[in-house]
DNA sequence: GATAACAATGTAAGCGCTTACATTTCAATT
DNA sequence: AATTGAAATGTAAGCGCTTACATTGTTATC
């Protein structure tokens, strides 16, 4: 049986309630909690004892308000679906745990208007930096965020005459690099199933790395025949079915990430195509999914992880006010799997 | 040229500067924002007006000081890593934004003390309601939750001699029909790759689920052969190359899983054996990884998407007040694909 | 033993917002 | 024109915390 007063039953304690009971003033106890050098050992193990007993915990809202910092960083990603973003975000969460910040993740669905709403949201929530997706949005939201003086950083896309900083990949050459593949196994008719372009500069960089590879051996790039859809393996499926039935039928088709990919496979099945011996596929990525299929599917390796880790290093340390201006560019891979072959010999 | 005093630099604008701008008090500003038909038009466009110049957007710290309430939700979930939680998060995701609520999501990687600890976190955020995964827990976390008196919701699972309201699927009698089916098929010599049991109690119920088939056809539940691991492709695969190393060689794999399933098959592959004619394998769940191997991955539907949408919808009305207590249990679905079959008839 | 220097603690003023209550304005009614 | 009630707005007290500054206690130095 305690000789301290009973504790109170329905409300949640607060600094105060510490402070009365450790008998000593709200500093002190802020101080025991902040910077536990600063006060005297003696002390702190009656304040601490107290806070046990109290069950207290400190009022988040209240503390940033005092700070005018958060300690979180909002991240916008088109979605969750995609494990690529998943796992992204995942291994840029775990970074960040290590430097004591919060994660608030929204997703967009590819909605640009979506998206510059969250950026508002996220910044009106305290976050003290943003990561974003790709380099292309309305320079208001830009304008938006400078106003507010709060650090962003760019993901999945490097550019260089961008010049906000960035921790990605070179989206147009990874590509090139997959286009060229396909062109040196002697394809000469592709086609391409590609995410919406419009909104989306990662896409549109990807097409025109295709397009450069084209060029390069002295085919006609701009006819080159894309189908734009939604990134979903049924849509994938869908362009699929919609470009082989026209003449003439390609021997390659270059999808713009893995689920269409995936889902022109399941398409090709469907309509008795045998891949790679009567079409070729590719993809781009390099998610679990492409290493399921039978056969596993030849696609672009994108360091996700390894990604997110660095963006997350990266922000933290511009939010901590260093003028990191800097970008960095990571290596993607082709991984050549059995989704890839010559063209058939007899047309 | 605007007649009004030119717009601070640097500094990021509050109510007060608003008003100021308007010439009104800080009140009415408020008011606008919060309930606009309590103020005059007139003045409300003003106010409005303001609020552009100045590119103001609330303080939501100062917010939620003064209101006491965040309208942030947490959830903690094993891992982003598996699509299974990453697209049903996501959907929880999708109906809280129409309610105006935000999502925190953090993930605990299956560690009960990570999960300990981030629900603290949470709560000191000021997280109005909580989402977590599984009932069980250590109930010091309970006690604490409930001090504060924050509204839980258990998703995942469903038990009917839980108290706490949760919106899940009965995981025992889910993967006792995949048990039974797999016995129906004739199979006797049956090996399971489960996750942990000690600190996940779905994998526990699912291993009670196989348990309770073979005791129905009088077989020895008892030493049934549970290999356990981490979830992941490659563990799976282990998993199974340990079971299939020892005789007698179980003629089906039962995996807590599609992750593990998945990885099972790899290693089949790899060690020449063929599925199902060799070796059967079922997994749990239904993620698209499960479709698109070869064959497809007989496994448990899981209705994730609509356990997520109703999970939002359960907790905000816990949160508005409601004593939702009772449970709701969506039904799973036996998707009978390619990787289940009868035993060799030859031995 | 007086003094200085430092360590430990307390006091109180915000941080930006909401809201109960007080005050003013205005239209409707007599 | 006086009265009244409702509508519109203003005033100011918090919400729970941090922190600059003031105060007190303690030890070392001469």
């Amino acid at each position: 049986m305690s000789t301290k007063s009973p504790l109170p039953a329905e409300i949640v304690p607060t600094l105060a309630d510490v402070a009365q009971r450790a008998g000593v003033s709200t500093a002190t106890v802020s101080r025991c909690l902040n910077s536990p050098n600063q006060v005297h050992q003696k002390t702190r193990k009656r304040v601490m004892a107290a806070v046990d007993e109290l069950g207290y915990s400190p009022n988040f809202s209240a503390r940033s308000l005092a700070v005018k910092r958060t300690n979180t960083i909002g991240a916008i990603i088109p979605t969750m679906d995609n494990a690529i973003f998943a796992r992204g975000i995942q291994a840029f969460q775990e970074e960040l745990g290590r430097s004591g910040a919060t994660l608030l993740v929204a997703s967009s669905s590819y909605k640009p208007d979506l998206e510059a709403e969250q950026v508002r949201t996220l910044i009106a929530r305290g976050a003290d930096g943003l990561l974003l997706i790709g380099h292309q949005r309305d320079p208001k939201v830009y304008d938006f965020i400078d106003r507010r003086n709060v650090p962003v950083l760019v993901s999945w896309a490097f550019n260089t005459d961008q010049t906000r900083p960035s921790i990605g990949f070179d989206n147009h050459a990874a590509m090139k690099a997959m286009a060229d593949k396909v062109l040196e196994m002697g394809h000469r008719d592709i086609a391409v199933i590609s995410a919406w372009q419009a909104d989306n500069d990662r896409a549109r960089e990807r097409v025109l790395g295709i397009r450069a590879a084209l060029r390069d051996v002295g085919l006609d790039a701009d006819n080159l025949n894309v189908v734009e859809t939604d990134y979903s393996i049924e849509k994938g499926g869908e362009g699929f079915a919609e470009i082989m039935s026209a003449y003439p039928r390609p021997t390659a088709v270059i999808c713009g990430n893995d689920v269409l990919a995936v889902g022109a496979m399941q398409m090709a099945q469907t309509m008795g195509l045998r891949v790679p011996d009567d079409v070729s596929i590719t993809g781009f990525d390099d998610i679990e999914l492409a290493k399921v299929t039978t056969p596993a599917l030849t696609t672009v390796h994108v360091p996700h992880r390894e990604m997110g880790r660095r963006a997350a290093q990266h922000l933290w340390r511009m939010m901590g006010g260093a003028l990191e201006d800097e970008s960095q560019c990571l290596e993607t891979e082709l991984r050549l799997r059995g989704t890839l072959a010559g063209p058939a010999a007899a047309e």
